[in-house]
DNA sequence: ATAATATCCTACTTATCCGATAGGAATAAT
DNA sequence: ATTATTCCTATCGGATAAGTAGGATATTAT
């Protein structure tokens, strides 16, 4: 399970993205509130994904975050580390938070590893083509399927 | 990540899969040290696998488990269950330790909770298609990768 | 029978981490 | 100035995981 910090991550760089072409910035209160995140906690985490170079912030007054980069370009598995969620199901498997395991002499020759591998990188495939925009898209295709089907 | 506990789980029955042709069985004490499980935590979980019907036990002198279903019907997927791993990234895709997310007025509508159903059918897909037999098999071939390239 | 060897069962400890909060300093707009 | 906002550090409480303790119960071997 990735920790409620990288999926509060994810909803408020969603929620900036959807004003990206409109070069508008969102204040902290204005996500928390349209998100349902705990103020101060979402603060934390913006301050986080901030010193981490993914989104940018304004002070003072009127101030607020911003995305740095396109929609496009910032990929949830990309969130998910930058607020330090786990990907893998192993630690031995982990690309950043890697630890061998004692009990295994050759890591290598480990089959667990090696399904374990297998897992992960079909998480990450997923998880590193998945954008902000396609997101948005996607909550786009949701809205119209369920619209006709209520018919 | 899933707990230490559903990855000892996994390396205590990968051993009692290997001398399930001979019918034996293995004490607490012997997997313990073949694995280098904590001797105590082990008997817990053997015990909580034993309550959830996975493997048998015999009580008494020269007692121990063995595996009550062949190791091809045994898989990871079911393992991880039983010992209470999640294999889901959020509580809201999860079959097994599902909450819902106050924050999403509707779920099937989150373009999050989408993405991140596939990626746990992705995962359940490797982990219930990979058996304790397979798991072994696994191995031999990696012995046999390593051998023919350490020459 | 008795001793030795196992599992069974309940309860406990301890450490770590996660989610969340507090309180104020710095900064900018009006 | 006043107000709105980000910035920063520190802290708290609760949950959970990993591992431990100790004895009850069952079986085998001698």
């Amino acid at each position: 399970m990735i920790p409620k910090r990288s999926k509060y991550a994810i909803q408020a760089l969603k929620c900036l993205a959807k004003v990206y072409r409109d070069k508008k910035h969102l204040s902290i209160a204005t996500i928390a509130e349209q998100e349902h995140i705990p103020r101060k906690f979402l603060e934390a985490i913006l301050l986080q994904l901030r010193n981490g170079g993914m989104v940018g912030s304004k002070m003072g007054a009127n101030g607020g975050y911003f995305l740095v980069k396109h929609p496009d370009e910032i990929v949830l598995s990309s969130i998910i580390r930058a607020t330090g969620g786990p990907i893998a199901l192993l630690p031995c498997v982990s690309l950043n938070f890697y630890e061998e395991c004692i009990e295994c002499p050759h890591e290598e020759l480990c089959g667990l590893h090696d399904v374990m591998l297998e897992v992960r990188e079909a998480s990450i495939h997923i998880l590193s083509k998945t954008s902000l925009a396609d997101l948005i898209l996607r909550e786009k295709k949701l809205a119209r399927k369920a619209e006709s089907k209520r018919k």
